[in-house]
DNA sequence: CGAAAACTTGATTAGCATCAAACCAGGTGG
DNA sequence: CCACCTGGTTTGATGCTAATCAAGTTTTCG
């Protein structure tokens, strides 16, 4: 990957100072949940949020570290392009995900991450991380914590979206996909050629998967990108293709 | 999965007192390597080398996590049981990987870990590890970056492995395969349903792809299990099935 | 409104799974 | 020693799934 695609942003980022770390609406589950209030103040201040439409990027493989990112809302995607010179999305991920941890080894990113959806993220820069480790051997153990959350979440992505049939791929997605809606009603669907870049399907395969599904009940789209989907059906639909 | 699968170890594990971490062969890969001399020392106490036969598991999913290991020689699998209950292999490991860091959080494992040829480990009681991290900032670094290395790992074998016909994704695993072997002259050859379980290929293909792989000279065998790759041959053919 | 992009649908083909059978070690026991 | 078994591997024949090729249709957006 050449220089030039990580050192020119492809939309410029907006960020505005944080409201406060310790009013966040996802505290609870972001990095600094562990933090006392006072370093908490005092974290606030080199954190900002950032809000990215579909398609920009958070970052971009190969560029240096300077910061992590916590997910506040919307859907990230990590793509990388293969030896054969395609696309191929390794994981997907949603509210409370940390992402670019490696710039904490100083290492230059790994993937590169996209918004899918209408992203807000805060990006916490290293210095200050590295700062607040120092005296909260809680802050190390979240870390750790999220790091593990990650590789478990690509493990899983390796077992259940990269097997099988077209069908119990596609169907092992949409459970993901709920999964990241948080409970919501609405369920971000990926455009056909992302479940592809997904699934290693071919675009039309995708296409028809999606119709099959649809005329079965189990996904109800809306708007595009936009869905719900009938659990129920879902399961059963689930319980099928696994015997 | 059921507790009983992790309880009984399938084969006892012979310990055996290790000789020094100062004085180990992979010192320069291993955990420790950023310790001082005196912490070294008091490490060593704790550690327990531990050797395994093919088949042997390092420990398994579910399992308290008591320790993590360090790859001293060999190559170990990662496994998972999936939702559709077949076996997949979602990841290889060897020398001087960190096995079973989940345990530094307290979770449980989070695969079944299994040596695929003979393997010597070295055993690292989780306090030890919290203990020394205490005093050394280097060590909980070199932990990230262990962390790191296996999410890309992992990222890596989504986007090379689990992705294109039957072909590439085998010269692609024998890609892995030398890179595990260190530069030795023999490479481990798994076994056909091995090879299944990591390409989510029928065994039967896996089989024929590998006969032909050796009719064009890529594979050699030598006896089951051993064999030597042509690397010039391997190139040649990565080449041609990625344009 | 026109052009481009995303999606859908159909027809055909290639690749892989599946079914079935043979083959070949290494080991066991007569 | 040989007959026999077992587990891993190979090979062949067949059918199905998903890729590919090829139009269309709908949506988006300048």
């Amino acid at each position: 990957m050449s220089l030039e695609t990580w050192s020119i942003p492809l939309r410029p980022v907006l960020p505005e100072q944080a409201a406060g770390c310790g009013s966040c609406l996802v505290r609870s589950q972001a990095l600094f949940s562990a933090l006392p209030e006072a370093h908490l103040e005092q974290a606030s201040s080199s954190v900002s949020h950032v809000t990215l439409e579909p398609g920009d990027p958070v970052y971009l493989y190969g560029a240096p570290g300077a910061a992590v990112f916590t997910v506040r809302s919307g859907i990230v995607r990590f793509e990388r392009v293969t030896a054969a010179g395609g696309r191929r999305i390794v994981r997907l991920a949603g509210q409370g995900t940390l992402l670019g941890q490696e710039a904490l080894v100083r290492s230059p990113y790994a993937d590169d991450v996209i918004a899918c959806t209408r992203v807000e993220v805060c990006r916490i820069p290293r210095p200050s991380v590295e700062h607040l480790a120092q005296k909260n051997p809680h802050l190390v153990r979240e870390l750790m914590l999220r790091w593990h959350a990650a590789l478990d979440a690509s493990h899983h992505w390796t077992a259940e979206l990269a097997c099988g049939s077209a069908r119990s791929r596609m169907l092992r997605l949409l459970e993901v996909l709920v999964q990241l809606s948080c409970g919501r009603e609405h369920v971000w669907l990926p455009s056909r050629l992302e479940m592809s870049d997904m699934l290693d399907l071919a675009e039309e395969t995708s296409s028809r998967q999606v119709a099959r599904l649809r005329s079965e009940g189990v996904i109800r789209s809306l708007r595009p990108g936009v869905a719900t989907i009938d659990n129920l059906k879902l399961r059963q639909a689930l319980q099928k293709v696994q015997g």
